[in-house]
DNA sequence: CTAGGGTTAG
């Protein structure tokens, strides 16, 4: 046997390291641990132990089949380690969605005397990003400045990416600046933080300054200003880059894709989306559920729910974003039996109904009227108290078509259940408000000044020569804003001229009426509108994003003002689309 | 022979 051995060790001795029947074995075993253990007990059996590479791979292929403590065991009874077989645990157990196990093989590494390299720290902020633990992740970077690796450009834009995940957009940023030499990764990293954090006019930005400084961007870049450009509405922008695309050698792939599709979606211009979609070579679940979303966001339902069919038959199984899109799509547009019907599909595919799914349901009940199958609906749901999301989706169902009784009682239940959320106590004066209940409004206003609860404050974008212009509602601060009143005020005569109104029943606050009129003039759409035509020739289409919904006296004006001024309008709400063409919109009023 | 940071849908 030892005779044996001996033979084994010395043929192997002769062969290159690839050759090894050792290495081979190993890779043959894949990430199948049986086949690694047997491997494992050959090393042992072979005195091959000491062999670091061999070592090393029989670690990272246990965690990459799950088996983080095997690869832990392999670690603690190995007879000698290095700096390679630590940074390579690090790195595939980061990688391997295992941010705990990272750190114990970074304390293990120091307990060893081993001294990180920045190989290390790049897998352990990783690590940390997953956990998201802002103090954690500040004393990972004081291990980083500490052991010298503040100025390593891996480690920097792991560091941005870091702060990124954590929401700690100043760190992020800080880090970023103080970059002797910013890598492509750093500006993607950068540009995704603000991105991802809901700032995507910073992140346009950011772009701007690395085009100005040269840097050549490449698929990730463009991915996250698409993104970005979908969320603000930067249609010529996104125009842009997809021409960029077309003209250069980019990666272009499902991910570059999708973002394209959901740029042209969030645009308003579903045409486009669907064309990108149908020019792509390959469709996973993100790409089918973007192109869903462009049709149901844009009140096509019907399209909606025929493409998630055909997404089946195609062989892609719907996830629970999938869901959302679709019966989110059914509410928009009314379509009650095919959306109950969806929703009991959703079991076939593995997919429990959440509270997101919940949410779609009593919305889609609550738009058509049927304000009591939406309450039954929850009713049924559990026997405990359901997610406040929930009522609130009931709530503007019942604002929505005037129910005095029920949205009060939901009101109540809903405040009690999360007294901090202003949104709450608005909608419950609103439903005071259409009742004619003056004393209650004041004095649910009252609760939400006295306790200081904040409110979302309700803005407008119109988008004129790739800048964006805000407005809020009574807004005096655009520098034009003289002339943008005069244009508003001559706008207004001449769609009452065509018959319109203004709504004062909209003004959820007790008013005299011409105070009213005048509150419900300067809504942030309509100047963003004044200001957008103004600037604008005839025949183009004004694109508006809307951070809240669009009231019902807007609505009614923006349809006039398309059929006055023979202009398409486009007005993106934080819920949907409403497409203005001569005097009428696409969502055709059910919204 | 063994190891890095950034990208898409709600």
């Amino acid at each position: 046997m030892n005779e044996n051995l001996a033979d084994w060790q010395a043929i192997d001795a002769k062969r290159s390291p690839t050759q090894s029947s050792s290495y081979q074995l190993l890779r043959r075993a894949g990430d199948n641990l049986k086949l690694l253990e047997q491997v494992h007990a050959n090393l042992i059996v072979n005195g091959r132990q000491h062999h670091l590479p061999l070592l090393t791979r029989l670690a990272t292929s246990a965690i990459h089949a799950g088996a983080i403590f095997y690869a832990q065991k392999v670690l603690l009874t190995a007879p000698t380690v290095d700096s390679f077989l630590f940074s390579s645990l690090i790195t595939t157990a980061s990688k391997s969605h295992f941010p705990i196990h990272t750190i114990f093989f970074y304390r293990h590494m120091a307990a060893h005397n081993i001294p990180p390299t920045n190989y290390t720290y790049t897998s352990l902020i990783k690590s940390f990003s997953e956990l998201r633990d802002k103090k954690a992740s500040k004393m990972v970077h004081g291990h980083v400045i500490r052991k010298g690796f503040r100025l390593d450009r891996y480690v920097e834009a792991a560091l941005v990416s870091l702060y990124s995940k954590i929401g700690e957009l100043e760190f992020a940023r800080k880090v970023f600046d103080g970059m002797p030499q910013r890598s492509l990764v750093a500006w993607n990293s950068m540009i995704s933080c603000y991105e991802q954090n809901g700032l995507p006019e910073a992140a346009i930005e950011v772009f701007r300054e690395m085009r100005e400084s040269g840097v050549q961007f490449d698929s990730p870049t463009l991915a996250s200003v698409l993104s970005a450009c979908a969320n603000v509405g930067a249609l010529d922008l996104g125009i842009w880059i997809h021409e960029w695309i077309q003209n250069n050698d980019v990666h272009f792939d499902v991910i570059l894709g999708t973002a394209l599709i959901d740029m042209y979606a969030k645009c308003g211009n579903v045409i486009k989306a669907r064309e990108v979609f149908d020019q792509m070579s390959e469709h996973n679940v993100v790409a089918w559920t973007a192109l869903i979303s462009a049709y149901g966001v844009n009140g096509c339902g019907k399209e909606a729910t025929n493409l998630f069919r055909l997404m089946i038959d195609c062989g892609t199984n719907p996830n629970e974003v999938t869901f959302i899109a679709v019966l989110s799509a059914c509410a928009h547009a009314g379509l009650i039996d095919e959306g109950r019907e969806i929703l009991a599909s959703m079991r076939r595919f593995g997919q429990v109904p959440s509270t997101e799914h919940h949410v779609c349901m009593v919305d889609m009940f609550g738009k058509a009227g049927l304000l009591d199958e939406a309450f039954q609906y929850i009713k049924d749901l559990y026997t405990v108290q359901p997610a406040p999301a929930v009522w609130t989706a009931l709530l503007s169902a019942c604002k929505k078509h005037k129910s005095y009784d029920l949205g009060v009682h939901v009101a109540d239940n809903l405040i009690a259940a999360e007294p901090e959320s202003a949104g709450h106590y608005i909608l419950l004066s609103n439903i005071y408000a259409l009742a004619g209940k003056w004393e209650r409004v004041e004095m649910v206003r009252d609760i939400v000044t006295g306790t200081q609860l904040k409110k979302v404050v309700g803005y407008s974008i119109v988008e004129i020569d790739q800048k964006e212009h805000f407005f809020r509602s009574g807004d005096v601060s655009h520098p034009e804003t003289m002339a943008i009143r005069q244009f508003l005020d001559d706008m207004i005569q001449q769609i009452k001229a065509v018959g319109y109104v203004p709504m004062s029943q909209c003004m959820m606050q007790q008013m005299e009426e011409e105070d009213k009129e005048l509150a419900l003039r300067y809504h942030s759409e309509k100047l963003a509108i004044a200001f957008g035509l103004s600037k604008t020739t005839e025949g183009s289409t004004l694109r508006i994003v809307k951070n809240v919904r669009i009231c019902e006296d807007c609505h009614m004006a923006v349809k006039l003002i398309s059929l006055v001024y023979k202009r398409e309008i486009i007005v993106r709400d934080n819920l949907r689309f409403h497409h203005f063409k001569d005097g009428s919109c696409s969502c055709l009023d059910y919204w």
